[in-house]
RNA sequence: GGAGGACUAGCAUAAUUGGUAAUGCAGCGGUCUUGAAAACCGCCGUCCUUUGGACUUGGGGGUUCGAGUCCCUCGUCCUCCGCCA
């Protein structure tokens, strides 16, 4: 949500940046109520203002144990009155907020103009693509024939894109979570959450996930909660309502949680094993910032998923996202791409992102500045460090031998049983 | 699922039969001081057309001229009972 402040002050910039965003926002009708309201509330502010007078008169009045009817009855058409006005009031409130909420995000100043993802910028690239003497399996092939995760029998339990790991899939998929978070705890100072996986509606409206996204969710209707599709849903709403000390920021938290997506729309679609799933895992990174360094955050932040990719020795490429392809609450967003030798194309496996006080406006998260004047919305920021579903399938795929074996990086042996290789 | 209790500003605590939210601590600014402390003054939730006014006692609604206080409803926490991995 934008500071409704900002909009009356740069109706044209919040045009524009909306329309850039493939998102426009109905900014005129917005700025109509905001007048309407401000009208209504200083008619009736006048007519609470001689209520309370009037109020205090009667209690002095009765006091002395004199008539007070006339007034009384006076007071009784006044206060119906100011029962319209605030009734109406309500209405406007809730028209501009109806719209308010769907106003997305401005995009950073840095952030490439594009119309359409074909304009991201790659940014950055690390690893050599490993070449192969034998033609490369996919994830697919390398995982019926290692036996380590069964499709058809997760499709049996649950419905098809329920992926079930086995044996030594389990324990990869669990290895690399935990090499996952034990890496941002030790190194790169993260605390760890284990979060709560359903989350109620007004912590996914917080994050941004609704009202838009709804329909990608799953919903437990009799209890009114979403399954979450992230971590960051649960572990950025964590300081839902609170004010914050500037000695405690920038906070750092991290946190596995399953990921539940419906992909509606998306069928056929990267329908094959892995790539596109309703249930994945994913270790998701939050930060908490002042406005004055969120930038300098969302760097270390991105820094801190290439130092995955990178201590797995996967070949990827960081896009920069261009404001057509940013999401609703994002003012700059990172995509990480791993390289799929198998499927021969990019996965994306992590976006790190900076919200600035977008989503902080919608949680009312809050931090008491040093200079001790008044509490100032926090920027928040997230990015996956990272998904394993596709990591593993880079994995998989980049670590396949001419014999059919998957060998195991380095870093996730002493997580595997000091295991060096998968085999058939 | 049932019974009882609680929720007031960043924290902690008040408010007579319903009469319009008081106080302390912490924080910021100022006076004073070589500096600091102490003391004193101001600020310290939101909104509006800001010499002023309105709103704010967990959320929402109701009764009333007027609600922290009375009524309804929802939420959260605590205690007990029941069920349960």
């Amino acid at each position: 949500m934008l500071d409704i402040q900002f909009i009356r002050d740069n109706p044209e910039k919040v045009k524009q940046a909306s329309a850039n965003k493939k998102d426009p926002a109905d900014i005129d009708a917005l700025l109509e109520l905001d007048g309407k309201r401000r009208n209504i509330i200083y008619e009736v502010e006048q007519l609470k203002s001689l209520r309370n007078k009037k109020s205090q008169e009667i209690g002095t009045l009765k006091k002395e144990k004199k008539d007070v009817s006339v007034i009384l009855a006076e007071m009784k058409s006044v206060s119906d009155t100011i029962k319209r006005f605030d009734s109406e009031l309500k209405t406007v409130e809730e028209d501009i907020r109806a719209h308010a909420i769907k106003i997305p995000n401005i995009s950073h100043g840095s952030v490439p103009h594009g119309v359409s993802e074909e304009d991201n910028v790659v940014v950055y690239e690390w690893g050599d693509r490993p070449g192969f003497d034998f033609e490369p399996r996919d994830h697919m092939q390398l995982g019926e024939s290692l036996g380590i995760f069964d499709f058809t029998r997760g499709a049996k339990i649950s419905g098809a894109g329920f992926p079930l790991y086995k044996g030594y899939g389990a324990l990869l998929e669990r290895a690399l979570l935990t090499f996952f978070l034990d890496t941002h705890t030790t190194k790169n100072g993260y605390t760890e959450i284990f979060p709560p996986f359903l989350a109620n509606e007004q912590s996914h409206f917080g994050t941004g996930q609704l009202p838009k996204s709804g329909d990608q969710m799953y919903y437990i209707n009799e209890d009114s909660m979403y399954c979450i599709p992230t971590a960051e849903v649960p572990v950025t709403n964590i300081h839902q309502d609170e004010i914050l000390a500037h000695e405690q920021l920038p906070v750092q938290y991290c946190a596995y949680s399953a990921c539940f997506r419906r992909e509606a729309g998306s069928y056929g679609k990267d329908t094959k094993g892995f790539l596109r799933v309703h249930q994945f895992n994913k270790v998701e990174m939050v930060k908490f910032a002042i406005p004055e360094t969120s930038y300098d955050e969302l760097e270390s932040l991105r820094g801190n998923a290439e130092g995955i990719l990178q201590a797995l020795k996967l070949p990827y490429r960081v896009l920069e996202l261009c404001d057509a392809d940013l999401s609703f609450a994002a003012a700059k967003c990172y995509d990480l791409e791993v390289w799929a030798p198998g499927e021969k194309k990019y996965l994306e496996v992590s976006s790190c992102s900076n919200f600035e006080s977008f989503q902080a406006r919608r949680m009312n998260i809050r931090y008491k500045p040093a200079d001790g004047g008044k509490p100032r919305f926090v920027h928040t920021l997230n990015g996956s460090g990272v998904a394993t579903a596709r990591i593993l399938v880079a994995l998989l795929e980049t670590y396949q031998t001419a014999g059919g074996t998957v060998r195991i990086p380095e870093v996730l042996q002493p997580y595997m049983h000091g295991m060096t290789e998968i085999r058939p």
